[in-house]
RNA sequence: GCCGCGAUGGUGGAAUCGGUAGACACGAAGGACUUAAAAUCCUUUGGCCAGUGAUGGCUGUGUGGGUUCAAGUCCCACUCGCGGUACCA
């Protein structure tokens, strides 16, 4: 009986939907489990091998649970906001809409055929206004709340206003513009000023974890920076908590890690040094004009050492503390800041900077300190100004070398002549009261100093900034915010969702203002509404909520129906997303938490990030050596021959055209033009002559050798396998089989296709076993096969193993031979439903036959320990920890007998050769180490 | 630079608690069937050495040390590769 595999799997895949087999109910008695995938953004190109990756897991993970008794949320859904198709628009003028609806088509398309078990109903798609109605609503919630400090949680801001109304008697006597300009401090989002990153060829600006190394991306165009009036989300207010919570979550260490490194947590200390008023002399604090001047650090015990201050370019002490004399130098040095992109200062990491003419005192020794501005110091961290203790710093040391600068080493034994000694640990000198203390003792000992002094006091700072919210865009959800005497004024709530209007031009408008600008009536009670969209990740951010209860037009989410399925129990996903989504999500989650409309406060209580799927690309190798006619390739095998070494060039060639590194000549020739007439020096070092060999293309006995490489999967590189080609080729069940069986999946691996061809080998065997069932009892050895694959499945499961199962399910298959037992034959159904559901239904309803019910609703099998009782051990016994041979002995057997037994042996004495043993080592029923 | 992850045959990988390294699969070689091929099946397959042979020995998990009766697994130092991050005071 053939292996049939795409009947099987277009009538399953069609019964499955007839019947509603994987339709998900809000009510049930059963526990609920919720599995998500990160949703992908629909682009042009459809969805390459890469991509099911982390969705076959999730899926073998769901259906499980599922076997298991619990009711199973599993969705599916699409960022379908961003900027590919935006730009595709304004390429082509097609609308937006129209190419990403199509693209989504194709999706659904790709991932039905892959025998998903997604609930298709609770499908959600970003640019959706029934979606994004609640996009706009969370903004609106942001916007119409502050961060309480004291309650550490965000609280509506109309109880702030009435705090003011009741405590503050200035509120009351300021304008309405006055008023709404003092409460923009406090919205959790907000309009403000911001140095933002602007990338002048997307015509936007960009969130931090959007530009890497000055460039977008997307993309990969220049970011510069420029000051502009934006949303941002008060994130920041939320860094402490996103720490803390990550120690209640179960993500693997290296994501905590990555994401407690961007939130940047640093304990220090705020310190007050007083800056000596421009060209007068030194006054005593009580009759100066002088003003202080606050600095944050984390070594406050290196004061002593400090020798010169540094303002970031972008403080506001600068134009306080420059100079007349100095004036030109700054200014210059400030215009020359402003004008280099980011990518410029990156690259460029020479010192720089420029003395401001004025001094500082120090407030422990009283000496007097230069204040200098230079670029290393960022604006947006600390307060924008840093005491600089050259000896113990390894940016301040540079800028010291470079400013001829004083350097005083602070710890003993440290030498600063070469470097600068960063390290936190040793003993205090040129301290003053310090002196002789540890490191550590002496941080302390100063923040107990400063703070009794009120110099200054103890100070947390964190890395992490508000994320800009606003994109200069078209394709993304409008903001909900019109302008009145140029405040922002939230829509109410009712008049949600505020439709992304139709414009014909998806271009900025001729005087620079964003797409929006286009728009018709772009207005809301003859009020301007915001131009600017949302950036990519508002879509993103609260997505799993809104599958819970997809259909909902009152709420987000059901309190009830949140109440029930409360969080993600397992996300799927990459780890690009380590620093941009996955700390929005739980920004925005968090903040749902603080006002009450959700009830977990983490909304990813397990993650597991899958590896990368890269390409393994092919190559052929044109001869280019003496002679060459340009269409002359050379064996892979054969390249490092002295003729021909160094004489080659390798050209990639399309991967699907090679199979198992063997190029498929006939195909290559029809590949491209050029190739037509390609000739060839095959792997056993014959040439050949096209007309010579009538057998071409039909079976070729000598072959052509392809190198290889690992690189990324892209179109330019020929390494793109579509997973449409695979499933036609082998069937959806050998691609998800497969894709698990490459290795763990948490690693990135190639995608290389020798190997597949013994999955789909495997599900030809266990295909055949189905042909003819019978009753027959079942053996003791079969039942051991089976329980053995039971106890095996179920642990790779519940352990994330996948790829350790399906050896497992092949040795099973080897094992049972040609078993046709019912009994047997319809747990391995059930046992491989998660990973094959195609083949698994067919086999489960030969078992059980018609009417029997669909395999998801079967039950996962029970493991009886009974039948993996072995009676005998079969202990290795080693000399000196070497194997020599092996020796069966009952389970029993004491440990005393067994030593007993092992030295009796003749095989012992021939090893022992006469000596008598040091000592012998008998670990019961598992090995025997004599050492001699 | 810093942080994280990884390195096992020709290849993907297995070894889940420190206990027989290389399961399973691919590829390769040889053989059976076949006019031939495909498909299928069987045998061999980490390296080196000895033996006609059954077999036996040595060696072997990136490198160098260490702990242990026993190390792919634990500890220390390093090399290389991948990913993240980049003046965060």
């Amino acid at each position: 009986m053939e292996y049939n595999f795409s009947e099987i799997e277009k009538k399953w895949q069609k019964e499955w939907e007839e019947k509603g087999v994987y339709t998900v109910s809000n009510e049930s008695e059963k526990p609920h489990y919720y599995v998500l995938d990160m949703f992908p953004y629909p682009s042009g190109a459809g969805l390459h091998v890469g991509h099911p990756l982390g969705y076959i897991a999730s899926d073998i993970y769901s259906r499980y649970k599922r076997l298991q008794g619990f009711n199973v949320l599993h969705p599916m859904g699409f960022d379908a906001y961003g900027l590919p198709a935006e730009q595709y628009a304004i390429q082509t003028g097609q609308h937006p809409e129209v190419t990403t609806n199509k693209n989504i088509a194709r999706y659904i398309e790709q991932l039905r055929t892959i025998g998903f078990c997604y609930d298709w109903n609770r499908e959600v798609r970003t640019c959706d206004p029934k979606f994004y109605k609640w996009t706009q609503w969370a903004f609106l919630k942001m916007f119409n709340s502050y961060y309480d400090t004291t309650l550490q949680k965000a609280r509506p801001i109309t109880e702030l206003v009435a705090k003011w109304e009741e405590n503050d008697p200035t509120w009351k006597t300021l304008s309405e513009k006055e008023q709404q300009e003092r409460l923009m401090n406090y919205r959790i989002a907000y309009l403000s000023d911001t140095k933002v990153n602007w990338c002048p060829k997307l015509g936007t600006v960009l969130a931090n974890d959007e530009v890497s190394e000055g460039l977008s991306v997307r993309g990969g165009y220049p970011v510069e920076q420029r000051v502009m009036r934006q949303w941002s989300l008060r994130v920041s207010a939320y860094a402490g908590r996103l720490l803390e919570g990550l120690d209640r979550v179960d993500w693997t260490e290296s994501l905590k890690e990555t994401q407690r490194n961007w939130i940047g947590r640093s304990e220090g200390a705020e310190m007050v040094f007083l800056v000596k008023s421009p060209g007068k002399a030194l006054k005593s604090k009580a009759e100066s004009e002088d003003f202080p001047m606050t600095i944050f650090t984390t070594r406050a015990d290196t004061v002593f050492g400090v020798t010169f201050m540094v303002l970031a370019p972008e403080s506001e002490y600068v134009q306080r503390v420059v100079t007349d004399e100095q004036r030109e130098e700054v200014e210059a040095y400030l215009a020359r800041c402003k004008n280099r992109t980011e990518r410029e200062r990156i690259a460029d990491r020479r010192v720089t900077g420029v003395f401001t003419g004025s001094y500082a005192i120090n407030p422990l020794t009283n000496g007097e300190i230069p204040i200098y501005i230079s670029d290393y110091v960022l604006a947006g961290y600390g307060t924008g100004a840093i005491m600089a203790v050259p000896a113990h710093d390894s940016r301040d040391y540079a800028f010291a070398k470079h400013f001829n600068l004083p350097i005083i080493p602070l710890i003993e034994g440290a030498d600063v002549s070469e470097e600068s000694f960063d390290a936190k640990e040793g003993k205090m000198m040129n301290s003053g009261f310090l002196n002789g203390m540890e490191v550590k003792d002496a941080i302390q000992a100063m923040k107990e100093y400063i703070t009794n002094t009120g110099i200054g006091h103890v100070k947390v700072n964190y890395r992490l900034r508000d994320a800009i919210f606003s994109r200069q865009r078209y394709w993304g959800e409008p903001f909900p915010i019109y302008y009145k005497d140029d405040m922002p004024y939230g829509l109410p709530e009712d008049e949600l969702p505020l439709q992304l209007p139709e414009i014909k031009e998806f271009k900025p408008t001729s005087d620079g203002r964003p797409p929006l600008g286009n728009a018709a009536n772009w207005t809301y009670n003859g009020y301007p509404l915001e131009l600017c969209t949302m950036p990519g990740f508002a879509g993103s951010s609260a997505y799993y909520l809104r599958y819970m209860d997809n259909h909902n037009d009152q709420a987000l989410v059901d309190k009830k129906v949140n109440e029930y399925w409360r969080q993600v129990d397992l996300y799927i996903g990459g780890t690009e997303h380590a620093t941009g989504h996955l700390i929005y999500s739980r920004f925005w989650n968090k903040f749902l938490y603080d006002l009450g409309y959700v009830c977990e406060d983490e909304p990813f209580k397990k993650l597991i990030n899958q590896g990368m799927i890269q390409g393994r690309s092919n190559f052929v190798y044109r001869y280019i050596g003496e002679g060459a006619t340009g269409n002359l390739y050379i064996s892979y095998n054969l390249i490092d021959n002295p003729e021909y070494k160094d004489k080659v060039q390798p050209i990639h060639v399309d991967v699907n055209i090679v199979h198992n590194d063997v190029l498929d000549i006939h195909a290559f020739r029809a590949w491209m033009p050029e190739f037509r007439n390609a000739q060839f020096i095959f792997a056993d070092g014959t040439s050949n002559e096209v007309e010579d060999n009538p057998n071409i293309g039909v079976s070729m006995p000598k072959q052509y050798i392809c190198g290889w490489a690992v690189e990324k999967m892209s179109k330019s590189m020929f390494n793109v396998v579509n997973p449409d080609d695979v499933i036609a080729q082998y069937g959806a069940d050998t691609l998800r089989l497969y894709e698990m069986f490459l290795g763990p999946l948490e690693m990135s691996k190639p995608w290389d296709t020798n190997g597949i061809d013994g999955v789909h080998r495997f599900l030809r065997k266990l295909w055949n076993m189905y042909e003819t069932i019978t009753d027959d009892e079942p053996t003791m050895d079969e039942l051991r096969s089976l329980h053995k694959l039971i106890k095996k499945v179920t642990w790779d499961i519940e352990n994330f193993s996948f790829n350790t199962s399906i050896p497992a399910f092949m040795i099973a298959v080897n094992e049972l031979g040609k078993c046709n037992k019912r009994a047997i034959l319809e747990q391995i159904a059930v046992l491989i439903a998660p990973y094959a559901p195609h083949i698994a239904e067919e086999a489960w309803h030969r078992c059980k036959g018609d009417g029997c019910g669909f395999v998801v609703n079967a039950e996962w099998p029970k493991c009886n320990e009974e039948y993996l009782v072995e009676n005998n051990i079969n202990y290795p016994i080693q000399f000196n920890g070497k194997v020599r041979f092996t020796l069966s002995l009952p389970k029993e057997t004491p440990k005393d007998e067994v030593e007993k037994i092992v030295m009796a042996n003749d095989q012992t004495a021939k090893y022992l050769a006469g000596n008598a043993p040091k000592k012998v080592i008998v670990v019961p029923g598992r090995i025997v180490n004599i050492v001699l």
